[in-house]
DNA sequence: CGTGGGATTGACACGACTCAACCCCGGTGG
DNA sequence: CCACCGGGGTTGAGTCGTGTCAATCCCACG
């Protein structure tokens, strides 16, 4: 669940400057250990100064010149939508920094969080004419924007390209299957558990994982990825918290205190 | 494993037809890309006499060939084991025949159905090394099998055979995450008359659906599938039966008799 | 200082699970 | 030929986990 780019960054690859900053004051600050961009032998990208691989891992320099002079960079506030369900599907995302939510409407009205986004996921790419959920970013993030004409005339010239779309897709449904078991069977706690140990598994993935991880999630937005109410994951939580298995220094930080507890609970189906 | 009744040899596998979904329980319908060239209008594959697309859709006339001489058709008695969890990643199937069952194992024995697969529909297709699920038969089946090996070859020289594995992939994950929806969000008996529309979609896309449907799987599965307990899935059942929205004349065989009750039943939350 | 959104906590109801009996039917063997 | 068996399905009674509704708290922000 909460699939994510393998890791092993690379080069990034596109992105020319900052072009439609909805929010001008931008993301400065960043957790990242931010060395120098453009060195040689560092894993960031000359151009935009990510860590982050996105698509373009399995791309050489020329490609990486291409499809960066295709690209644009665009840094966006918390709670802007990148795009919601049913537009054209006419560009693909790659999230630089910052977090998003997957959502899709239901007829009532509720929603079910379909998946989270970190740094370095792609997002939006489809083969569908439109979008099938609303991507609504949770912080302020920077995005790696290219539009679907500019896409596959890469995909034509970069077979490679084609192929990590499919892994990356591979990996996706992966991850939801996953989380389908995780909803389907598993009692509340224990979806709370797991949702827990692949924030860790996510953080990891970007980087050494910091002992406190950000959650700019809401209990709401947990409950509607784990098909619970907000109460219940509330409840979940502080009883965790009372048992001294994580702790909340702060908003939208948890820190795991004892990541192997929460982590047995995630397997099995209750206790 | 897989094997046993053997059978005819090679010369299967290509197969054109009308458009079939990898999962059937995906209502999306790919637009574009019908640029398969051949003979439109024949809707059965002279090779193997099915009606059903598979792979090889976007396949001209050479490539037909080409494929159908690296790939094999077996027939397989009900519940034999495709593949398992587990097992390295080295084959692909096309179910030309009959029903099976995708589950993943939970650690304390209860299974997960991430999917059911009709006629027509790619199965053991990833990018991993290993398959994510185990896939047992339903009924006794006709299947096409090609080696590993053998696809990437014709990846290579087929390119859109990669983007029709990407598309199927595509599609594959929205309807996964439907079921996500279905299961985290929906009452029980809701979810049974999903399952139910589902059905009926899946054999629309085989052809025009008879009025009584195969159902092939026992309460358990489609428990499983769903979320819910057997009994459950039995009380559901029964309580449609009893208002005349559907018949069940014999074993495994389902007829709606109010689609449109069951339809506005699955939409809702609940009621 | 007031406002509002998010989070927590409690009381209560109800839907789905659990456990268990029973039915139906096909297969098998005496 | 029939009794037995086992697997799938149905039905019922009782329990318990979550959902629901509502009050309260906390804190960031204007």
């Amino acid at each position: 669940m909460l699939r994510l780019v393998p890791d092993n960054p690379a080069r990034l690859a596109s992105c020319r400057g900052p072009e439609t900053a909805v929010n001008p004051f931008d993301a400065a600050h960043l957790p990242h250990d931010s060395t120098a961009p453009g060195q040689a032998g560092t894993q960031v990208c000359d151009r935009c100064g990510s860590r982050i691989a996105g698509l373009c891992k399995p791309l050489d320099a020329a490609a990486l010149d291409d499809i960066s002079s295709e690209s644009q960079q665009v840094t966006l506030p918390a709670h802007s939508m990148v795009f919601r369900e049913g537009d054209p599907a006419g560009k693909v995302f790659t999230l630089i920094e910052g977090f998003a939510k997957l959502t899709r409407l239901l007829p009532d009205g509720k929603q079910q969080v379909v998946g989270f986004r970190f740094a370095g996921d792609v997002i939006g790419y489809t083969t569908l004419p439109r979008y099938p959920f609303d991507a609504e970013l949770l912080t302020d993030a920077k995005i790696c924007r290219l539009e679907r004409p500019q896409l596959d005339g890469l995909l034509r010239r970069y077979p490679k390209l084609e192929r990590r779309m499919l892994d990356l897709c591979v990996q996706e449904l992966t991850a939801t299957q996953e989380q389908l078991v995780t909803v389907g069977r598993r009692s509340a706690e224990a979806r709370v558990a797991a949702f827990l140990v692949s924030l860790v598994e996510a953080a990891r993935r970007r980087g050494p994982a910091p002992r406190v991880l950000e959650m700019p999630m809401t209990r709401a937005d947990i409950a509607d990825f784990l098909g619970l109410t907000l109460e219940t994951v509330s409840r979940s939580l502080t009883a965790f918290r009372k048992r001294g298995w994580i702790r909340e220094p702060v908003h939208h930080k948890v820190e795991l205190l004892n990541l192997s507890a929460v982590s047995a609970l995630a397997e099995g189906t209750n206790d």
